[in-house]
RNA sequence: GCUCGAGUGGUGGAAUUGGUAGACACGCAAGACUUAAAAUCUUGUGUCCAUUAGGACGUGCGGGUUCAAGUCCCGCCUCGAGUACCA
């Protein structure tokens, strides 16, 4: 075999890994790059052809710039706490442990076949006791700080404390729950229990009874982002409401800036849009309306300058003063809305948006302004978790209020100078308000800062905003994940002091819940656990997010026992340069990551506050699934073409079954045990065809591509080159290794130039001649530009260009073969350093210095100038470059070919591009 | 509904600031080598008309700006992703 990738890649990458060739050093007088791909969680599924095409990317970027003359970190490690370990210890009883040690093993082996430049030497796993040390540590910093609004920043817990102490709370502007104001009489009064519930209510990570998302199936509660559609994320189990006491993370504090600090990163919009919509920031006014018999209803608006076309308010069928307020006469009609609106589920509730329906309670506010009474309806438009329950419906100026108004024969009130409002409401900012006392004439802008003014001046409210982001459940109920380094001695939660962590995973005999329904921790014995204070050890564990949340700091300073990372480190790697991973985790860990990052860098411990200045998503690769088709009512499986015929089922078949759509009868029936007895009813022709169609890769759907067979049959630089080919890195595309044998064709053809027919090696030291090193040059320039704007598809293409120029031109000289092995280096590593070392260089091709571009090689003397005719190109007329505008002119115009198209007529206009092109008018 | 992205040959895709549309590859077709097949190599390959020469049409649709538009502007259509009674 001429091209031997089996020996020459099993060589380099023994090579690579004897000779620690990707270790980044932690002091360079080269400039830093930290490139990072998004961890996996290790499945056991094993690597599927879609994870390496980031790492690939990644790869790519960290080789570039490491021949660019940077100090690169580009590390790996995994994502090791999660569900399907532990789901997978329920059905078996094997410890999650045992299970990701196993999967582990089998990524890093897919990992080292494809010939990642990771340094290994940094790996992090989360749920290695070594590194959840420090995550039970920064959950501790977390408890320990409370958010002062007037710095915009966390403070330590001690500080607060001093204050209460001294002033009490009135004075503090701080993020919190604690709405009761008490002196520092009061605060040196209280008993250690009520000081501590207190300053629960300040604490960045909290204990509280909150409404959480419950999900049976899974035994345990969820984070909205792991919420999908109603159901939970992984497994898709209905979720339902609890009330519950759980461990919160008080990332609301941070909204604003998570909010605003967006503008200092380079992500895309799509992702940036995404964390605008779930920070949901609304800025307007709380307002109080007073019922007849004096209740307050406090409504939250972002247009208090609409506020005298106020012609009815609206409360959520759940809000607690319904039942007060309704009078006997609604009673009954409010109960049924009520009941009605109750056994509707929040997934209904939200599909069906086009019914108009609400009931009237009878009751009456009055406008604070005016005094005009105001009906009080109630009408599942309102929800009762956001804002306050409540609102002060304007239906000129809102379309779900115009709708309802109309739909109940409410009146409408125009408040709009010179607006339409006959079909729709007017929800632009742009009008100008009247008929609203002292709003009159003025523009909307104008108005909302008038109206605010006025509304607190009276006493009726207050400026305010809103976000949608809500605190994020930090507690789980299973076992696999990192325990809390916590402890209860009566009711009270107590930190576990820093020298005696971590708290490791104590030994359970089952990983499911206990009977009493304490979470599966809550099974073990006092001696089973490493650290055991107080009456008991906190029985949750954190979520999958809290260990993602900082594993890129880590990687700068991984075997740091003192500290989860030096400051020094930090501040030499600081942020991550370039981040690539997908865009589902738009909500939750970029989130998070991006809070935790802030937090610590408000205590002190990091210098920067953003953690991924640069982020690339790559798009998925979708699978193509295979069908088979089961008839209800004999079980036989019909062929694809007639299945019409009868009632069928679509059932996922495995893709190594099905070979172009046709399936493989006897490997079915053993595939699993269900099928062993199939029967079918085939195509006249005798053979079974496949249904088929693209979607996610997922194991369940048994259309996951390895990338094993494929690097087993072409090699990874094949693999690797070819994932970049396939089209844009951030474009979702269908994985078809159709194209791959051209990709292989162009690394033997790349072998070839080095060689000769016997496959000896074939290099002369000769002086290159200009077309070569012409060749060499425009391709050194289009790589660096492809690569400085991330563009990984387009270097393939030119290499194969380049490898075919140089083919025709017969070149096997050094001077220019050695420069295009670095530049291909990046993408196809291995082949490039077996011919680097066959042409007698002494040091890996990993160390080598990125050729320079020189444009003198690229200057021509002749151009051939498209001449085109009112736009249309006809000819070609080859030009001395450096002729003037006026002479390319004449030169054209004499030329003979010209005279056909002008036909006799003298050309209108002549427009010359020097060195681009010529347009002539007729 | 809103936000973001995308529509280019039979297919994946290229064309960075408006300047030769379809690079590169797959597929297909013809040929060479071979007993044959595979592999390899050569040639061709947007569509339509034309024997050729050549011509017309072509980047989702309809307009516009310009000497020149895949690229810029206006109005639509389709697909994908995200999100939603958020007051």
């Amino acid at each position: 075999m001429e091209y031997n990738f089996k020996d020459i890649e099993a060589k380099w990458q023994a090579y690579w890994l004897a000779n620690k060739s990707y270790a980044a050093a932690d002091q360079s007088d080269q400039p830093k790059y930290y490139g990072l791909s998004m961890f996996p969680y290790p499945s056991g599924a094993g690597l599927h052809v879609g994870h390496p095409l980031g790492y690939i990317a990644s790869d790519i970027y960290a080789r570039y710039k490491k021949l660019n003359g940077f100090n690169v970190l580009h590390p790996m490690g995994y994502d090791s706490f999660g569900l399907p370990a532990e789901q997978y210890a329920i059905q078996t009883g094997q410890h999650p442990a045992i299970t990701t040690e196993k999967n582990l093993k089998r990524y890093r082996e897919q990992l080292d076949k494809i010939g990642f430049s990771f340094d290994w030497d940094r790996e992090v796993r989360t749920s290695d006791p070594a590194y959840y040390k420090w995550t039970q540590w920064i959950f501790k910093q977390l408890y320990k700080a409370w958010y002062n609004d007037e710095t915009h920043k966390a403070e330590s817990i001690a500080s607060l404390v001093e204050k209460f102490g001294t002033e009490g709370n009135a004075g503090i502007h701080a993020c919190t729950d604690q709405t009761e104001i008490f002196s520092a009489e009061d605060w040196k009064g209280y008993s250690e229990k009520e000081q501590e519930a207190i300053l629960m209510n300040y604490r960045l990570t909290f204990l509280a009874d909150s409404w959480v998302n419950w999900c049976p199936a899974l035994g345990t509660v969820l984070a909205n982002d792991e919420i999908k559609d109603g159901v939970s994320e992984r497994g898709g189990h209905p979720v339902e409401q609890k009330l519950m006491r759980q461990w919160s993370m008080r990332i609301t504090a941070y909204a604003e800036r998570l909010l605003n600090d967006l503008e200092t990163v380079d992500w895309t919009d799509s992702i940036k849009e995404q964390q605008r919509n779930w920070i949901g920031k609304s800025v307007g006014a709380a307002v109080t309306f007073k019922t007849e018999e004096g209740h307050d209803i406090e409504v939250f608006t972002t247009r208090p300058d609409t506020i005298f076309g106020v012609s009815f308010m609206v409360l959520a069928p759940e809000h607690e003063l319904v039942s007060e307020i309704t009078t006997d006469k609604y009673k009954a009609a409010v109960e049924k809305y009520q009941q009605q609106t109750s056994l509707k589920t929040e997934r209904d509730r939200q599909a069906d948006v086009k019914t108009i329906s609400g009931a009237f309670t009878g009751a009456y506010a009055v406008h604070p302004f005016t005094g005009d009474k105001v009906e009080i309806w109630i009408a599942d438009y309102v929800l009762a978790g956001y804002g306050t329950g409540a609102v002060m419906a304007v239906p000129c100026g809102d379309q779900r209020d115009y709708d309802f108004a109309n739909h109940f024969g409410i009146e409408i009130k125009n408040i709009f100078k010179d607006v339409d409002i006959s079909e729709a409401a007017y929800t632009e900012k742009d009008a100008v308000i009247t008929d609203s006392d002292f709003l009159n004439d003025l523009p909307a802008k104008k108005a909302i800062k008038l109206a605010i003014f006025e509304i607190e001046k009276e006493g009726f409210g207050k400026g305010q905003t809103n976000y949608r982001l809500r605190d994020a459940v930090f507690s789980r109920q299973r076992y696999w994940g990192e325990p809390f380094p916590v402890y209860y001695k009566n009711d009270i939660p107590y930190l576990i002091e820093d020298d005696r962590l971590p708290v490791t995973l104590p030994e359970v005999d089952k990983y499911l819940p206990t009977e009493d329904g304490e979470p599966p921790l809550a099974r073990a014995k006092k001696e089973d656990w490493n650290v055991s204070e107080g009456d008991h050890m906190e029985y949750n564990t954190m979520p999958g997010w809290a260990g993602s949340s900082w594993y890129f700091l880590r990687y700068m300073d991984p075997h740091n026992e003192a500290a989860f990372v030096s400051r020094e480190k930090a501040d030499y790697w600081n942020q991550v340069d370039l981040y690539i991973g997908g865009s589902e985790h738009a909500t939750g860990h970029l989130l998070y990551a991006r809070f935790w990052t802030k937090f610590l860098y408000d205590m002190g411990f990091i210098g920067f506050n953003e953690p991924f200045k640069k982020m690339i998503n790559q798009g998925m690769i979708l699978g193509r699934s295979s069908f088979v088709y089961r008839d209800k009512a004999s079980g036989k499986f019909v062929t694809f073409n007639k299945r019409k015929e009868y009632q069928t089922a679509r059932l996922h078949a495995d893709i190594h079954l099905v070979d172009n759509d046709q399936l493989d009868l006897e490997g079915f029936k053993n595939w699993l045990p269900e099928y062993a007895n199939a029967t079918f009813i085939l195509e006249d022709d005798g053979s079974y065809q496949c249904g088929h169609e693209v979607e996610k890769m997922s194991k369940s759907k048994y259309n996951v591509q390895t990338p094993d067979a494929l690097v087993e049959k072409y090699g990874a630089d094949t693999l690797r080159c070819y994932e970049m080919f396939l089209g844009p890195l951030e474009q979702a595309k269908p994985w078809d290794t159709k194209g791959i044998s051209g990709v292989h064709n162009f690394l033997r053809k790349f072998w070839r130039l080095f060689h000769d027919k016997d496959n000896n090696l074939n290099v002369t030291d000769a002086e290159p001649d200009k077309k070569a090193l012409k060749t060499l040059h425009k391709t050194i320039k289009k790589i660096q530009e492809d690569l400085d704007r991330y563009s990984f598809n387009t270097p393939v293409s030119n290499f194969m260009i380049a490898t075919n120029e140089l083919t025709d031109l017969n070149c096997n000289n050094r001077a220019v073969l050695r420069e295009l092995l670095i530049l291909i280096s990046s993408y196809a590593p291995h082949i490039c350093e077996e011919l680097w070392e066959k042409i007698g260089e002494k040091e890996s091709i990993t160390k080598a210095t990125f050729p320079t571009f020189n444009p003198d090689y690229l200057v021509e003397a002749e151009f051939a100038y498209p001449v085109s005719f009112n736009g249309k190109m006809r000819f070609k007329l080859p030009l001395p470059t450096n002729m003037s505008k006026e002479d390319v002119e004449a030169a054209v115009l004499s030329d003979e070919q010209s005279a056909k198209y002008l036909d006799g007529k003298a050309p209108k206009k002549v427009i010359v591009v020097p060195g681009r092109i010529v347009n002539i008018v007729v």
